[in-house]
DNA sequence: CGGATTTGACCTGCGC
DNA sequence: GCGCAGGTCAAATCCG
């Protein structure tokens, strides 16, 4: 079947090219300050009536294609969740049972190597291996999830800064040895109320990759939801990675940017949360369809979701 | 001055 | 048991 070509052509989500705003059909302007439409002269209250239905129209638009990113992106969290299933799934088949100095470094590895092109790596229950759970049993049962995100960074940008919009206290740096980068160890400044921990190294293979690691779900609002809405418009609260994925997104656009998780409030003070959500919408869509990983991993999902639908 | 970051020391788990 | 490597602690330092 064909559906790579399907996702390329219909998750052109790109807000300059899917929203043609129609604006030549707007009506020539003349130096005396009317206008010529069809070969009839327009006063200036005309010409803003006119203006205003185009406004009208353009917002109405704006509206409905916000609408429907916003249930696309629904469903690409669904997707994206049968997407990590089948790789967890796959991934146990591959690791064998022995010679693991910790899963979760060779998992990492696993990750590293293979995965960090998705830009959101996974989110698997760290505590599913039978082996874990029978040589660690006291600290497995109690650790929650854990799920890699991967950010690819300005070359520019030297820190381990990734921008989720939560605030993070860095508690240490270790340079690992199979990578020459260090990696940084965060916890979340709820701590110790919120047990979140993040991991944050570059890519070995690529160094404009940034690899982020979670640990644990927050018990939280992030931070810059607290602050610019009167009231929690998600259903969860739960680490979200796509949401975190969202945010990223934010920094190619915005490479300037500073404290993380202040980001969006700190820059963007005079929007009120609707244009927050609508700005984070299109960069959201903007970041994911220029990436093309993310397109064909949508693809194969689709295409593995219809072979599934197709067998029941 | 208080909070965040840095960094060397220490702890712990794992393989040999 | 020893050594290695990842993870954490905590004192020192930085910064607003």
């Amino acid at each position: 079947m064909d559906t790579s070509s399907w996702v390329d052509t219909s998750l052109d989500l790109n807000p300059s090219s899917a929203r043609p705003l129609r604006l030549e059909q707007t009506p020539k302007k003349e130096s005396n300050g009317n206008l010529i439409v069809f070969g009839k002269k327009l006063s200036v209250k005309e010409e803003t009536c006119n203006l205003e239905e185009e406004l009208n129209r353009v917002n109405a638009e704006n509206k409905k294609l916000a609408e429907t990113l916003t249930a696309m992106c629904e469903k690409y969290n669904a997707l994206r969740n049968q997407v990590m299933d089948l790789m967890s799934k796959s991934r146990e088949k591959e690791i064998s049972p022995s010679k693991k100095r910790k899963s979760e470094n060779s998992d990492n590895n696993n990750n590293n190597d293979k995965n960090y092109n998705f830009g959101i790596i996974g989110n698997s229950e760290s505590s599913s291996s039978d082996e874990d759970s029978c040589k660690k049993p006291r600290e497995e049962i109690i650790k929650a999830k854990v799920s890699r995100v991967s950010v690819r960074t300005e070359a520019s940008n030297t820190g381990l800064i990734v921008k989720d919009g939560y605030q993070w206290r860095k508690y240490g740096q270790k340079v690992t040895r199979d990578n020459p980068s260090p990696r940084a160890y965060f916890r979340c400044s709820f701590a110790p109320s919120c047990p979140v921990k993040k991991k944050v190294q570059r890519s070995a293979d690529d160094q404009s990759v940034v690899v982020a690691t979670y640990e644990g779900e927050h018990n939280h609002l992030p931070p810059s939801q607290m602050e610019s809405t009167s009231g929690p418009s998600h259903g969860s609260s739960s680490l979200n990675p796509s949401r975190a994925t969202m945010s990223l997104g934010l920094t190619k656009s915005n490479p300037s940017g500073g404290g993380e998780a202040r980001n969006i409030s700190s820059n963007k003070p005079e929007m009120d949360s609707a244009q927050v959500r609508q700005y984070l919408v299109e960069q959201m869509a903007t970041s994911l369809t220029k990436d093309p990983n993310f397109t064909a991993a949508l693809a194969a999902a689709i295409s593995g979701r219809m072979s599934s639908a197709k067998s029941n």
